[in-house]
RNA sequence: GCUCGGAUGGUGGAAUUGGUAGACACGUUGGACUUAAAAUCCAAUGACCAUUGCGGUCGUGCGGGUUCAAGUCCCGCUCCGAGUACCA
């Protein structure tokens, strides 16, 4: 009997399905692992090989925990709501569920030949009503509150209500939006209910906000930071704009600093950390005051060097700025105005392309410095960005090369302030110990001395004080597109009121077209049902909206991140309609063990849904405030196009050999037609694309070779090798241990099939272990001690491999013991049974079948994994490699309790020894033991 | 520019964290079995020299250093990849 994987992946696959094998308990005793893998968007090209890989890995660990006696929460999903389904919409008229459902249908099969052991009874899609109910509830939560800086954490609107009753906002912190005006009880009291909730909506850590957005005409919708590549979309490569915009934002940016330390408490790549770290952007230094010449108004800086205040030469405006206007001289108007004009033209992509090119204008009028009282130009210039600090520099030129190149552009004065340093060429931006000279209070000091004590001054003179910024903006929550979670939100006298949770689902319309309306809304704009009804609290048509009971709602959908902040929750306890969870099972299962996924999502995905996190555990809805422990990145699997090299201008093909120096046109042809010495099924290309049909062959050795290039995979680069293909060769077993053999788990590679022939023979191999022909061939007789060290050796190896995640490791060993096995002749069953099940964690299929075959009526998953026994490693004896000034020469077995003192001496006694030594005395011996003797001539 | 990460045979990659570099696999070459192919098995395989003598020299991107001993640690470069970019 040979190995039919076929069959054997079949009926297992079956098994598992019927018998509800993986699916886990949410009322266990066991002790709980989750292992977690981002959810995948269900595009319409199904999976490629580079897919799995986390799946893979993560299955893997998986079964090795539930191989360990752990309750293990392994589940899966679809991020469903995405811009491709609406985009396939707008050209078809397809309904996207419709074609979200059905590309969820092909996903699911191809995972399932794979073999996963996910718990389906726990699958998720966020835009299923039931799942997005809870966005939408999330939603409403956080347009409920506010965020206290004395007690650090998210508190309810009320109770900021009942603190303005009572004292107004000048006597506490909160954070809110900058321009915030300061208010006393009575005047709050005073207020309108609408003026009330205009303020409240500065408080709110979801809010409205007219704010500058990434517009992009094209594609009819506001972009994030994030979706923008270039200065152009991410998708389809469209310009984009400025565009100011009322928008719903997430007040992020409260969390900063919290986003910022709890990086320190989890088991997260480096690599990854630090990004999220720069994203926050965390930088300390001042707010300093300069009072401006014949104004009331001051304008605030925020600086990272305070120490160089004396350095001061000019100041610098964002042209945004209200201020600019207010105190340009009459002289300066017309200039400043046609600066401003200019700036606002430049699209994003001007001045990100253009970041060299100097240009400013000078207001005409003059700061004051606050101890000198010296008079400081004021200028504009467009590489001071509005929305980081103040929107206003204090320029240091000698200090800052910026502000050095400004000063030298318009020939400014650039006074130096360090001592025995030249600043003729260049700034002098380091931080160094360089004591400062012209400084008043500060002279000879360097930047540590001088910055404590400069804020002080600042903070007694009243001018000043010790500030933190953030890079970290707030997160536009709004966007105009159909196919996604709808804002819970109707306006009453343009005001946003929050439907309840009672309210929700507040469901998806349908709509006829996908595209914004004529109007230019948002498509939800399209929809005729679409009005609220205050007192039914229900949908109603839009043509009943009459502004008294019933309300027009919100037509913004939201982000794609919004349903992936927090799906990792709804897992544990997927069908509840009372609850985002059961508070039961979410203290069961507490927080995620093990997450993996790529890190393309390190300031996107991963810093969203810790802020929610943070939000909802202040809420004390959550147990903990980071919800994974440990955090993998898989390395991306890359594609390996195939190019025919063509005679420029004609439609003659030449092998690779062939080409020399001669110059060729590069043609990507299915990498499905190659084989694995790179040969082109010419037949096969001819039938693939009608261009190939007549085309002229120039074959090397009676073969046509082509050359390869590493590169994404994706259709459009014909490289996609779709995982069916190897399964329906290889069968999925196979796949499994290849894609995890390729390297190390972290690392990105090219997908190469060369070496899957390998991994295939090893299958077959262990399979032969077990039958002759059709006999199972096993032994019940006590194996040898080689068999009993090789078993030993190998289990200590998985376990610290897998601990470690290192499964390209595993996957040799595996081999190593099969090879050593399979020379000793027999299979014994006390070696083969432990060995199967070290293996089902990466080959579950075959390893169901053996463990059949052997005997046993219930699952492999109910088998313990083997644990080494040191016995059967023990040696008495050790080659030890003896060298001279660290050249090995020969080795020499010795007993390994022996003391270094004996084995030196006993060393020094050998002939060999005696002969290298030629007589001289060594001047040290180096004894490690079991390691190495080392002989210092 | 800044911040990370990387560089090991023809190829993918190992190396117990300073202790015999190249495990394992692919590929290649030779052999066995076979009418033949596939499958399987065996042997060789870093480079160069010596090969009828068991050996020698060099070798982990480049140049230095520390050490009895360096792919691994330190200093200075080169190249490649990722992130980010007028952040005051």
């Amino acid at each position: 009997m040979s190995y039919d994987f076929k069959a054997i992946e079949a009926k297992w696959q079956q098994y598992w399905a019927k018998n509800q094998t993986y699916k886990a308990d949410n009322n266990s005793t066991q002790p709980k692992y989750y292992v977690l893998d981002m959810f995948p968007y269900p595009s319409g090209a199904g999976l490629h090989v580079g897919h799995p890989l986390g799946y893979i890995a993560s299955d893997i660990v998986a079964r090795y925990y539930r191989h360990k006696g752990y309750n293990v929460l392994h589940p899966q999903g679809y991020d469903s709501f995405g811009l491709p389904a609406e985009q396939y919409a707008i050209q078809t008229g397809q309904h996207p569920a419709k074609t979200t459902k059905n590309n969820i249908e092909r996903y699911r099969q191809q995972l399932d030949r794979m073999g996963f052991s996910f718990d389906w009874s726990r699958e998720i899609r966020t835009s299923n009503a039931d799942y997005y109910k809870w966005t939408q509830w999330i939603f409403l939560l956080l347009f409920d509150h506010y965020y206290c800086v004395d007690t650090d954490k998210a508190q309810p609107i009320s109770q900021l209500i009942d603190r303005f009753q009572k004292e107004g906002n000048s006597q506490f912190a909160a954070i809110c939006d900058a321009d915030t005006p300061i208010f006393s009880a009575s005047e709050w009291q005073d207020y309108s209910e609408e003026q009330q909730q205009e303020l409240l909506l500065k408080y709110r850590l979801t809010y409205l906000a007219e704010s500058e957005v990434n517009w992009c005409p094209a594609l009819g919708t506001v972009l994030a930071n994030d979706e923008i590549i270039d200065g152009v979309s991410e998708r389809g490569g469209h310009s984009v704009t400025k565009k100011s915009m009322r928008q719903w934002s997430m007040r992020i940016g409260a969390y900063a600093e919290r986003l910022l330390q709890g990086l320190n408490t989890i088991d997260w790549p480096e690599p990854l950390k630090e990004m999220q770290r720069n994203w926050i952007g965390k930088s300390t230094g001042a707010n300093v005051q300069f009072a401006i010449a014949g104004h009331a108004e001051q304008i605030e800086v925020f600086t990272t060097r305070p120490d160089t205040l004396f350095g001061v030469s000019f100041m610098t405006l964002a042209p945004e700025l209200e201020l600019v206007q207010q105190i340009t001289t009459p002289e300066q108007q017309e200039a400043v105005t046609a600066y401003i004009e200019k700036t606002k033209q430049r699209s994003e992509r001007d001045r990100q392309s253009d970041v060299k090119s100097i240009s400013g204008v000078f207001t005409g009028a003059y700061a004051l410095h606050p101890f000198t009282q010296e008079r400081v130009p004021i200028w504009v210039g467009d590489y001071v960005l509005a929305g980081y600090g103040t929107g206003a520099v204090m320029a240091v030129p000698c200090g800052d090369q910026r502000d050095y190149n400004f000063a030298k552009h318009f020939d400014l004065l650039i006074p130096n302030i360090f001592e025995g340093i030249d600043i003729s060429e260049a700034a002098y931006a380091e931080k160094g110990s360089t004591p400062l000279c012209d400084s008043d209070f500060l002279n000879g000091l360097a930047y540590e001395e001088a910055l404590p004590k400069v804020i002080e001054a600042l903070e007694a003179a009243g001018k000043g004080k010790g500030s933190v910024t953030y890079r970290l903006r707030d997160a536009i929550f709004s966007r105009q597109r159909y196919w996604g979670e709808p804002i819970p939100i109707y306006y009453k006298n343009n005001l946003p009121c929050p439907l309840t949770l009672e309210d929700l689902p507040l469901e998806l319309p349908a709509v006829e077209k996908y595209l914004p309306t004529p109007e230019g809304n948002p498509p939800l704009g399209n929809a005729t049902e679409w009005g609220w009804d205050e007192k039914a609290r229900k949908v109603v048509a839009v043509s009943e909206i009459d502004h008294q009971t019933v309300f027009p709602l919100e037509l913004n959908t939201m982000p794609g991140w919004a349903g992936s902040s927090w799906y990792f929750y709804r897992y544990m306890d997927a069908q509840n309609s009372q609850a985002f969870a059961d508070k039961k099972a979410v203290d069961y299962w507490q927080d995620v063990d093990l997450y993996l996924g790529g890190s393309e999502h390190a300031t996107g995905h991963l810093l969203y849904s810790r802020f929610w996190q943070k939000f909802l555990y202040d809420l004390g809805e959550l147990p903990v405030d980071e919800y994974a422990k440990k955090l993998i990145n898989q390395g991306m699997i890359l594609g390996e196009s195939a190019i025919a090299y063509r005679k420029p201008g004609t439609n003659s093909y030449v092998s690779k050999g062939l080409v020399g120096d001669a110059k060729m046109e590069a043609i990507r042809v299915d990498v499905n037609l190659v084989n694995t010495s790179y040969e082109l099924d010419l037949d096969g290309l001819r039938a693939w694309q009608p261009q190939f049909a007549d085309a002229d062959f120039e074959l090397e050795a009676g073969k046509f070779i082509v050359g390869t290039e590493v590169e994404k995979m994706s259709k459009s680069k014909y490289n996609v090798v779709n995982p069916d293909a190897i399964c329906d060769r290889y069968g999925a077993d196979t796949l499994r241990m290849y894609e995890m053999f390729l390297g190390p788990l972290e690392q990105a590679k090219p997908w190469n099939t060369a070496g899957i022939s390998g991994v295939h023979s090893f299958l077959k191999k262990l399979w032969r272990l077990f039958f002759e022909d059709e006999k199972l061939r096993l032994s019940e007789e006590e194996p040898s001690a080689a068999a009993y060290k090789s078993l030993h050796q190998t289990i200590k190896k998985i376990n610290t491999d897998i601990a470690q995640f290192s499964f390209n490791t595993c996957i040799s060993t595996f081999m190593i013991c099969v090879n050593e096995l399979s020379a000793e002749g027999t299979a014994s069953r006390k070696i083969v049974e432990p060995l199967v099940v070290l293996l089902a964690p990466f080959a579950p299929h075959i390893a169901e079948e053996l463990w059949e075959k052997l005997g046993h009526k219930e699952s492999i998953t109910t088998a313990g994994y083997p644990i080494h026994d040191e016995k059967y490693l023990k040696e008495t004896e050790k080659e030890y490699p003896v060298s001279f000034n660290g050249k090995m020469r020969f080795t020499y077995s010795l007993p390994l309790d022996m003391d270094k003192a004996a084995i030196e001496k006993q060393i020094l006694a050998e002939p060999q020894t005696q002969k290298y030594l030629e007589g001289k005395t060594p001047k040290k011996v180096i004894v490690v033991p079991g390691k190495i003797i080392n002989i210092v001539l």
